[in-house]
DNA sequence: ACCCAGGAAATTC
DNA sequence: GAATTTCATGGG
């Protein structure tokens, strides 16, 4: 892909052909970037904050160059040839044609492990709008404030120390003791998140279940979206759905070494066509 | 009042 | 062990 600086826009121009950001960041595996009504969207990533436009097939990546080759190329997975996993994934099946071709500018983000972690625990049992609402909250109250950014995520040390009634403000709910219980585990080092990133992949959802309220689908969240684990294939109620609507006789192992890309495609495609399920 | 939401733990059979 | 119930909260 190629990359140029736009000395007047202040932005990095890429183009848009296998990168929306429409797609990308509305397609549920993100919960802190937002629309601001005119089609930006703006978002607050580790202690960045970041906006992107996109006109005439084009994105505009507001940043200097340093910060585009140092953290957003890679934030973007911009360096992974997307329309070449496409053509692989069309091959697999007539349905990851439609699925393909309904937003073929979703790209998987390489989100932070933690943050992934305390955000796909809060997803469990809940819809999306308030996935976001809680999280959003969780930082305002907890996350360290920086002027021109806005509120952080917060650390593990931060939340290993409170305590159900402390959290009680940002209703999460039920979910409460499973982000501390995480926020503990991390914070001690009994979960080393950077460790577990380069696990085998079995070994990886073991230590990641460790964690109250972490069981099969939000440990394949944490590595699909955290940490870049591209085969793996997060089953929510929706895909469960739309395994046995479209793929009666497929296995998640069918879709190869992007199943996690492949997922995310049949994902938003079929709750944003909700009325094919059965 | 009832059902559901990017599930998992606790309980019961 | 497999099937069912419970767990907070908000929206339709």
């Amino acid at each position: 892909m190629i990359f140029t600086y736009d000395k007047n826009a202040g932005a990095m121009i890429l183009p848009a052909d296998d990168f929306d950001i429409e797609q990308t960041f509305e397609c549920g595996q993100s919960f802190r970037w937002n629309n601001d009504g005119t089609g930006a969207y703006t978002g607050i990533v580790g202690d960045k904050c970041l906006k992107l436009t996109c006109r005439e097939n084009k994105v505009f990546v507001y940043c200097n160059e340093k910060d585009f080759e140092d953290i957003w190329k890679s934030y973007f997975d911009l360096e992974l040839d997307y329309c070449e996993i496409k053509k692989q994934l069309r091959i697999i099946h007539p349905v990851m044609e439609k699925a393909c071709d309904f937003a073929p500018g979703i790209r998987i983000l390489r989100q932070d492990a933690w943050e992934a972690m305390i955000s796909f625990i809060i997803s469990q049992n809940n819809n999306i709008k308030r996935i976001k609402g809680i999280v959003e909250s969780l930082c305002t109250n907890f996350g360290d404030y920086r002027d021109g950014v806005g509120y952080l995520f917060p650390t593990a040390e931060r939340l290993a120390c409170l305590s159900e009634d402390d959290l009680a403000v940002i209703k999460s709910g039920f979910r409460a003791k499973y982000i501390l219980d995480a926020s503990r585990k991390v914070h001690s080092g009994e979960i080393k998140l950077q460790s577990v990133s380069r696990m085998p992949i079995d070994q990886a959802r073991e230590m990641l279940m460790q964690i109250k309220g972490v069981g099969p689908k939000v440990a394949e969240c944490i590595l699909l979206y955290g940490m870049h684990r591209l085969e793996c294939f997060p089953l929510d109620v929706w895909m469960k759905r739309a395994m046995q609507t479209y793929f009666p006789d497929n296995s998640p192992q069918d879709f190869g070494e992007y199943a996690g890309i492949a997922q995310q495609y049949i994902f938003h495609y079929s709750r944003m066509n909700p009325d094919e399920l059965t």
